[in-house]
DNA sequence: CAATGTGAAGACCTTCACAGCC
DNA sequence: GGCTGTGAAGGTCTTCACATTG
């Protein structure tokens, strides 16, 4: 699985990968408080990880730091941004216009990260036509065409657990090579379409575990458990 | 952070019991089938992990498989719904009721799985005293007496990044030990208390990295990257 | 001297391969 | 014969500790 594919590109671990997005969190709310320059402490606070494991990430993205100092806030940011590809804006399309599908759509958090909901999918002909804020919802027929023209990059799928194949393939089949999944159900793709899983309930079924399993035993605090969701 | 513990209850790895609910879901589906018994290869067909990981897992809940006929589906069911602690039911109590809140109000998934929303909270004035089905969205003021007379096990918070971690803090203080946090946010919380952490955005970040990276090598089909969202 | 960057050690997770059992 | 259960091997991720450097 790990692929191994000795592309040009550096080779980040997807662990360090999967926390980037929180360290450029991070840096760009220090950065809006006037810090110039980040400690891995500092870092390591913020994002409640440890110091080692946040230089070992930054140093895996080819460092912006200084000894004795610390890091560049916004060169950091920078070469993280270019990392991930957030330099270009993103196209996104949303399959499922329920209750979990226009929350998505509204979103604010997608826009202000350089995701952009530039279309919308759905089997409902009583929802076909409907808007959302300014996009029309379109029927699910339509989504190779609209795939190609608005440059969709990614496909979310928010419909019910039982359309979930029927639309990654769909989306496969329109081109798209990354595809976030909200519905109750594996996908299958073809090698070469990344799918990453967001399972609402699974998340509570975790957290159930962990909370009996303290509950158990009542003597030491024990540890404390960390987020997560990403890895 | 693996704790350490030595608990009575058996010590089950985090990376299986982040995997517990995608068996217990497959096995279901299986049962509603008819399948009276399921072989670690079609487990792993129906989850897209490997045969050999199903078995690993599964020997680590204490299995209830039979050699040469593979796992008895509703006494697997049964031991893993124990294991994770979905014998009781949970009540649940969601903080800021924006479009996520009120998506995750309304989705069906949780009930299906145990998990009652019990609770809505809001600081917006405008919300308190509206309905969303038969519940009342209630002020945050009142978060500790609802957890009480509910008896709340869960909170989920669904408010903005900036009222995260006060949200967090009355949670714990009405003695939540477990939360399931949808702000970009990271809050952080005493010891013993759990805290998940789902990011939207977060998610798309990590996929426009894989997208690129793949777009990058445009040799080889490479490897398909596969659904995670634990670690 | 303060803080990065990194080998090395250790913990955890996955994969392999096959013994053991029905 | 078929499939589980599991030691052992192989990876990956994390933590440690310190040499290095502005």
């Amino acid at each position: 699985m790990g692929s191994g594919s000795r592309s040009v590109g550096r080779d980040i671990p997807d662990s360090t990968v999967a926390r980037l997005p929180l360290y450029l969190r991070a840096l760009v709310d220090l950065a809006a408080t006037g810090e110039r320059t980040v400690s891995s402490e500092a870092l390591a606070e913020a994002t409640g990880l440890t110091s080692a494991k946040v230089r070992k990430d930054l140093s895996n993205v080819g460092s912006y730091g200084t000894r004795g100092i610390g890091y560049d806030a916004a060169s950091l940011i920078h070469e993280i941004r270019r990392v991930l590809g957030l330099t270009q804006h993103w196209a996104i399309l949303i399959a499922g216009v329920g209750n979990l599908g226009r929350a998505l759509a509204h979103y604010k958090g997608f826009a202000e990260r350089g995701f952009r909901v530039a279309a919308l999918v759905d089997v409902d002909p009583d929802k076909v036509g409907l808007r959302l804020d300014e996009l029309e919802i379109r029927p699910i027929g339509e989504l190779e065409t609209l795939a190609a023209r608005d440059e969709i990059a990614i496909g979310v799928i928010a419909t019910p657990a039982t359309a979930a194949q029927d639309v990654a393939d769909r989306m496969v089949a329109a081109g798209i090579r990354s595809i976030l999944n909200f519905a109750p159900a594996v996908v299958t793709v073809e090698s070469g379409v990344t799918v990453r899983r967001v399972d609402l309930a699974t998340e509570l079924q975790i957290l159930a575990y962990y909370d009996q399993r303290n509950a158990e035993s009542l003597e030491e605090p024990g540890s404390s458990r960390d987020a997560s969701a990403g890895s």
